[in-house]
DNA sequence: AGTAGCGATGTAAGCGCTTACAGCATGCCG
DNA sequence: CGGCATGCTGTAAGCGCTTACATCGCTACT
């Protein structure tokens, strides 16, 4: 490989003007074409290890991300990358980590390679992850409330969604609600289960808690437990997706009818969720969102002044009501 | 932060024993401890852009992707993923290419900071691509068919696959077949729907093929189009599960009865194919081996001799016959 | 006893780059 | 016409590390 000394003797220059070309200084004109063609011609690319050993900056960012399926796993890394790709940085990933000892190992590993990281953690209080976290390595924090406040946050009100969903499914006239909850350790799981806990607090209404563990298979589950006891309940609320999909298999294979006899809902919006018959009433989650903007917070303490205007980090999930829940009437035809 | 300089005169040694009990090399075992004790209180970290350039190697491998949604993204990317960690290798992601421009940029921005590559990119034909791979970058290609030979690959037998599948609804004594085929440019659609011609040629069936773009939207709108038809067919084999649910969808609005009317089969095999009603008939892709499999492959680029066992390239997909395919019986209540 | 062999260690030379500093024209001022 | 700011360029130091080579005790031979 062509190094900067190379460059130069073919170019007719020294070292420093090289490098000046490759840095946006100040060069003259015709220095800069010299070098230009000379580089070309050379196939000459700048060496990043030695670049990064000047500067102490990798361009690279780290995200470290725990076990995740599906939609929400890559549109979240959609949305950090094409932020990233904007600003000229990388992406090093790490996933499907459930344990702190195996997080705090990769982040380790990644302090050198990496400017920043974001981190999600859902199934690990962030207060234990903290210390866990090399000091000198600037990160924010995805979907994990509850730091100590050592670290920007990035949160999806998680609670606000299920409320709003609670608020349709009283709307409509239910009042015996089954709640098919997600992972006992999951935060989002934790906090959309305690929205619907105040929600019902409001009214009169009768929760009953069923448990699940975010797949279809755990949602399936519930919905066989639900048709086991005597009286279904008026409504179904799922926790996310994929166990209302589950729940509705359940139920579809014992002709109960959606949404005549039990109202069904779920929460994340996935893209298919139109696409059930009847379509899913969910909670609409901007995943590439929560990615990019946690990327913008990153980028806030790595170029300080550069894009402060980060105005909230806490972003809101919108209720879509579709057919699942509509009160007894026929399912639309469109 | 601490160097090597630091930690050998904490530790009453020179750097060159440093640096070698942070490589394994032979080491008395009272240095090897005086050294790692020093290290610790010191919070010493090797720099690894320095290391990088003595040693030519980044221990990071790069993946570039295409414009992929769910499932299929985030199992690739975990297959990756797992294999590196084991490996301790890292992974340098970046993804949402569909333009022959923009994955050369990501490509030459990638040089030096991986010591190789794996690509996918089943929208640009692999032969125009190869011409920019940086000639040093070790690079192996995924579900791209058709280079030149000059890298190596890891392919799908989508052909296989979709000959399977025909098979089947052939055998169930289906003749009057819809395909609901992909996007245009996409060599996964093309291999598939190549598959279901060459079965079809060995039998009297008749083919009607319907676009589609591997969304459930454009499903939804293959099976609009097949309902303003006189006559449906028999069955309809959709390229992937996304459509076949759209289509599903849209074959449900209209109470047409899967399978008793029409027979439905994917291909994917999503998580929640299963969880369907009725349970969809697909071809199932082993997503994350196809992930391992290149990673391995690449390995043994990168550390010749170290694991060249990889049998095989071509990974069969396997046919995985549910309720949506089956003849003319009542589903199955389980 | 002399020496070959061996394992552990230290010395020092870079890896390819950025950048502080100095040098050298040039143009403009008084 | 001397002096000084200005703009470009070159020299050289050094980022933190790995590793070839030299060194130095040893043991285990002849």
């Amino acid at each position: 490989m062509a190094t900067v000394y190379d460059v130069a003797e073919k170019a007719g220059v020294s070292i420093a003007t090289v490098s000046r070309v490759f840095n946006n200084n100040t060069v003259s004109q015709s220095a800069r074409e010299k070098v230009t063609a000379a580089a070309r011609s050379l196939g000459y690319t700048p060496n990043l290890a030695a670049r990064s050993l000047m500067t102490k900056r990798t361009d690279t960012i780290g995200v470290v991300l725990p076990d995740m399926h599906g939609e929400f796993f890559s549109e979240l890394v959609r949305g950090i990358d094409a932020a990233a790709r904007r600003l000229g940085l990388h992406m090093l990933v790490s996933c499907s980590h459930d344990e702190l000892n195996e997080m705090a190992a990769v982040l380790s590993a990644m302090q050198g390679r990496v400017d920043g990281v974001i981190i999600m953690s859902p199934l690990i209080a962030i207060d234990a992850l903290e210390p866990h976290i090399p000091p000198p390595l600037p990160a924010v924090i995805v979907n994990g409330s509850g730091g100590r406040g050592l670290y920007p946050e990035v949160n999806l009100d998680n609670r606000a969604g299920a409320r709003q969903m609670m608020a349709h499914l009283l709307a409509e006239g239910h009042r015996d609600i089954g709640i098919v909850s997600g992972p006992s350790d999951n935060l989002d799981a934790e906090q959309r289960q305690l929205g619907c806990v105040e929600a019902a607090g409001h009214s009169d209404c009768r929760l009953r808690t069923l448990a699940g563990a975010f797949t279809e298979a755990s949602g399936y589950a519930a919905g066989v437990e639900l048709l086991a006891h005597n009286a279904l309940p008026d409504a179904v609320f799922a926790l996310n997706d994929a166990m209302a999909i589950g729940c509705l298999c359940a139920l579809a294979e014992r002709g109960i009818a959606v949404p005549e006899q039990v109202a069904l809902a779920g929460f994340d919006d996935i893209p298919l969720a139109q696409y059930l018959r009847p379509s899913l009433t969910t909670v609409h989650v901007p995943i590439a969102d929560l990615g990019s903007r946690s990327l913008q917070r990153l980028l806030a303490i790595l170029r300080p002044g550069a894009d402060a205007a980060t105005a909230s980090d806490v972003l809101v999930p919108e209720l879509v009501i579709r057919d699942s829940s509509r009160r007894a009437c026929a399912p639309a035809l469109r």
